[in-house]
DNA sequence: CTTGACCTTACCATCATGGGAAGGATGAAG
DNA sequence: CTTCATCCTTCCCATGATGGTAAGGTCAAG
């Protein structure tokens, strides 16, 4: 297999291939006499198990303990567990962050007439002294 | 004042203004003889609207056109609202997959045993063919 | 006049990914 | 064998927003 074939068999970009192989995260591939990348079911395997990692949101730091845990087989499954579960805690994190600027603007929409006078409170909110943005239960 | 004095007064990083001022977000700052940024009450509250609006997570080129908007006392509020309710569809999106992530792993985590037994269905999930990551309902 | 705190510009780093150029390899059709 | 399309290679640049650092100029207080 040459390198887009493992691209769509993997479902990662070509490109990203040969960045993951220039920053460590996975072995440099066998290569033809032309130079060209050569690639097995294995590394393709790989491949997948890194694409399904970030798309669950880690990071490729993460990612690589991840393939350093699965490649390791007297790995224990509390080291994976802590790991995702640190991950939980950092999603979690973000989506309240999130969630608290959806909660703002919400209100702010809301108090918002939305027509064509230029009076408008969301304006108000970000020009105003206060911290618009932090609380949701102190607008005044 | 100076960018200090400025950014201390606006919560904006003097490496931010200058940034800023370089994309032409803020208007280029009076100087000094020597070159020395020169702001005023005006140039402050600008930048504190600036880091309102980032901070309820709009991107630059929103924060643009909300200055755009805020400066015009032409405006119509409709276009402040509707600005405002796209950037809530986003965050909304943004959300939506953070959970779906989080959702998954928790899945997961609650049937990994996490103990010194390398046995992991985390690694199991990452590793598989399937989509592991992007439905919920369908683990099967 | 020195010292320290500030300012200036300019470049590099992050994080993960994509885009593109310039040039070589390969394979199929003519 | 030539040609052409399509792939591959490496190298550089861009994103978005922010931070860091370095080399040098300025200002105010002592």
């Amino acid at each position: 297999m040459n390198i887009g074939e493992a691209a769509s068999a993997s479902g990662v970009s070509a490109k990203m291939i040969r960045h993951y192989e220039e920053t460590g995260l996975i072995p440099r591939a066998g290569r033809t006499d032309a130079g060209y990348r050569v690639y097995g079911e294995r590394d393709v395997h790989l491949l997948r198990f890194i694409r399904q990692a970030r798309q669950l949101g880690f990071s490729m730091a993460q990612v690589s303990d991840l393939i350093g845990l699965w490649l390791d087989q007297s790995r224990s499954s509390r080291k994976v567990k802590q790991l995702a579960q640190t991950h939980i805690g950092e999603l979690d994190q973000r989506i309240r962050e999130l969630q608290t600027m959806k909660a703002t603007l919400e209100r702010l929409v809301q108090d918002c007439h939305g027509d064509s006078r230029p009076d408008c409170p969301i304006l108000d909110a970000l020009g105003g002294q206060g911290d618009c943005c932090a609380r949701q239960g102190t607008p005044a």
